[in-house]
DNA sequence: TACGTGATTACC
DNA sequence: GTAATCACGTAA
């Protein structure tokens, strides 16, 4: 077990990163919780990415390290979560769309109104719910904080699919998540 | 399956 | 100023 530090989200593409980031351990603020979905979208080429059609996304990419914070509000109600990466040819986002709940998860309980565990991180609102997450993480690097950070865990079986909720570049396969956990977004 | 919600953006 | 678009969750 090894703290992941900025150098991991530069060694590798954006989709690499995606991948190999299921079976890591997201720590947030005295919560833990193994990654089990992921989406890779990357600055250049992909329609679906925000760098496509926000400038000032460009203009976060451009201005912030590997392994910044990306947090946005969806929909006016959801924050989705994200990891800077700045491959050696591109840079990109990695969504966090689901996690498996590991410690924190009373306090989890309490922020979502929900007691089933299965029901706390099983999607990309749900988790920034759990955690606490809002926009004041946004542009934070996290993964050398105090009590923030990943750490690397076991890699399991992991399966690529389609991402979820985009209307453009829908044929990039480059959802990932660990075969037959129920904690996976529905 | 319908719909609330608000930031960001492009275009007047 | 306006309108369109959205990497979603919930209840039903």
């Amino acid at each position: 077990m090894e703290r992941l530090t900025a150098e991991f989200f530069e060694r590798s593409s954006v989709v690499d990163c995606a991948r190999g980031l299921i079976g890591a351990k997201f720590l947030w603020h005295g919560c833990e919780a193994r990654i089990v979905e992921t989406e890779a979208y990357a600055a250049e080429g992909d329609e679906a990415c925000h760098t496509f059609f926000r400038p000032g996304a460009r203009a976060f990419v451009a201005s912030h390290p590997a392994g910044t914070a990306y947090v946005y509000l969806n929909y006016g109600v959801h924050w989705l979560f994200n990891v800077l990466v700045h491959g050696p040819h591109g840079s990109g986002f990695v969504l966090f769309r689901a996690l498996e709940p590991l410690a924190g998860i009373e306090r989890m309980m309490e922020r979502r109104g929900r007691s089933m565990v299965r029901e706390l991180c099983s999607g990309p609102g749900k988790l920034t719910r759990a955690l606490g997450i809002d926009g004041a993480a946004h542009g934070c690097e996290f993964l050398n904080g105090e009590s923030t950070g990943i750490v690397t865990g076991a890699s399991k079986a992991v399966t690529s699919s389609f991402r979820i909720g985009i209307s453009r570049a829908q044929d990039l396969p480059w959802r990932f998540h660990e075969e037959a956990n129920i904690h996976v977004s529905r």
